[in-house]
DNA sequence: ATATAGTCGAACCAATCGGTTCGATGAAGG
DNA sequence: CCTTCATCGAACCGATTGGTTCGACTATAT
């Protein structure tokens, strides 16, 4: 229940340095609140689906009134948009990161076939991505960024490095874009597509991602490789 | 309006020879009927999902009073079951039988994958999957049987293939269920994980369905040919 | 100390949902 | 011709929903 006082300007409690004093946030501004609520609602949300969800269980889970609830945000839609906003960069971050020291081209490729097949296999991810899915006609935008923020963005990335390797000699890709996709599919094959359908229930094991990985890498290099 | 009496054994006033005479079906027996609903709830639950769509919506859809529709089905979770077990054979069927007559390997796994990638990527199919994607939490086997129908149909009979080409000495193939598996993802890289989130809302065209499919052989013989 | 205002919580609202009931209707069957 | 019965259609039900309102409470800022 302590918080510091480290985002309204208005506030000049804050002092600089860090202290467990509360101050007065506007209506609707309290960002830990607001982070209380989100919390909450993903809880809602990630188990009960977008239209079992009820604004009350959210409220129950979030520990905030209803009538506080609808100050932060304006309607359920509204609450899962920025749900959403608020999760699917966490999702993918730092697998990016991790993949920077790897040494050989089959390392670096290895260790980001692994990242992203563990995080995209995850239980509390396939949900998320089961829930966007449900929603999406509903909320074509909304699909699409979290395409964006998740496959797309990994593309970007993957593309830029497959390019920069062929450049320098070390591969063989003609259409980096393309391959990189290929690549994100091998990375997850037999795995994503069955829990995605419920057809498995339980995480992949670490030991089944990683010799997937590794003959997602051996088939690349096999067609890409100099 | 004409129906034949094909189904009913009780009807005495079928006469062998097709007739366009109606005969009187017990209650929620009725075939056409039972189509007419199953018709009508297909287009409701396609364009409006699972929780969207309501029952008076299909009733008016289907052109059938409520009463009627709960005869035939006992509720809304029952109609859609029933409706996923009747469409999910017909999405897939017509694709297998045309591989048989395909020349060499490459020819074989290219038509695989051509008419693989058409169907999942078809507008239909993809709305039918996000609605079976979105209540696979609370019919698990649903999600499972539809994934078994589709993805798992096509896996196995790829496998199978596999691994008589192997034993053949056509193609090396270590775990031919594994490469299915991979197979199926690259004849399909790039486009359906797009669809499902709706960050592509058209088609894939033909040029790229078949360039991808060709791309996936590629890659395929790559590694895993002789 | 006092005024201020964000939160609480519970009641409240209109709308809608899935599902049921029942008398009217009209065609099939003897 | 008359009986039977599947279907119709509209009213009806209880439950639940998203969303609103409002007075009571309390911690903050002056």
């Amino acid at each position: 229940m302590s918080e510091e006082c480290s985002e309204s300007p208005a506030c000049p409690t804050q002092q600089g340095e860090a202290t467990t004093q509360k101050c007065r946030h506007p209506a609707g501004k309290d960002p830990e609140k607001r982070r209380q609520i989100l919390s909450g609602a993903w809880q809602v949300f990630v188990d009960q689906g977008f239209d079992a969800a009820t604004m009350n269980g959210i409220c129950k889970a979030a520990g905030v009134s209803k009538g506080t609830l609808y100050v932060y945000f304006k309607n359920k839609e509204d609450l899962f948009v920025a749900l959403v906003e608020d999760r699917r960069e966490a999702f993918f971050a730092g697998i990016i990161e991790r993949l920077e020291d790897a040494g050989t081209i089959e390392d670096h490729l290895l260790a980001y076939a692994t990242g992203l097949s563990m995080q995209v296999n995850s239980e509390n991810v396939i949900r998320a991505q089961r829930i966007v899915i449900s929603v999406v006609e509903r909320m074509p935008d909304l699909g699409a960024r979290f395409y964006d923020a998740g496959a797309r963005y990994f593309l970007g990335h993957l593309a830029e490095f497959l390019r920069s390797e062929t450049e320098a000699g070390h591969l063989a890709v003609p259409d980096p874009e393309f391959a990189a996709a290929q690549f994100i599919e091998l990375a997850t094959a037999g795995t994503w597509r069955a829990r995605i359908f419920g057809r498995r229930r339980t995480e992949p094991s670490a030991e089944e991602i990683t010799r997937t990985a590794r003959e997602a890498v051996r088939m690349f290099m096999a067609t890409y490789g100099v």
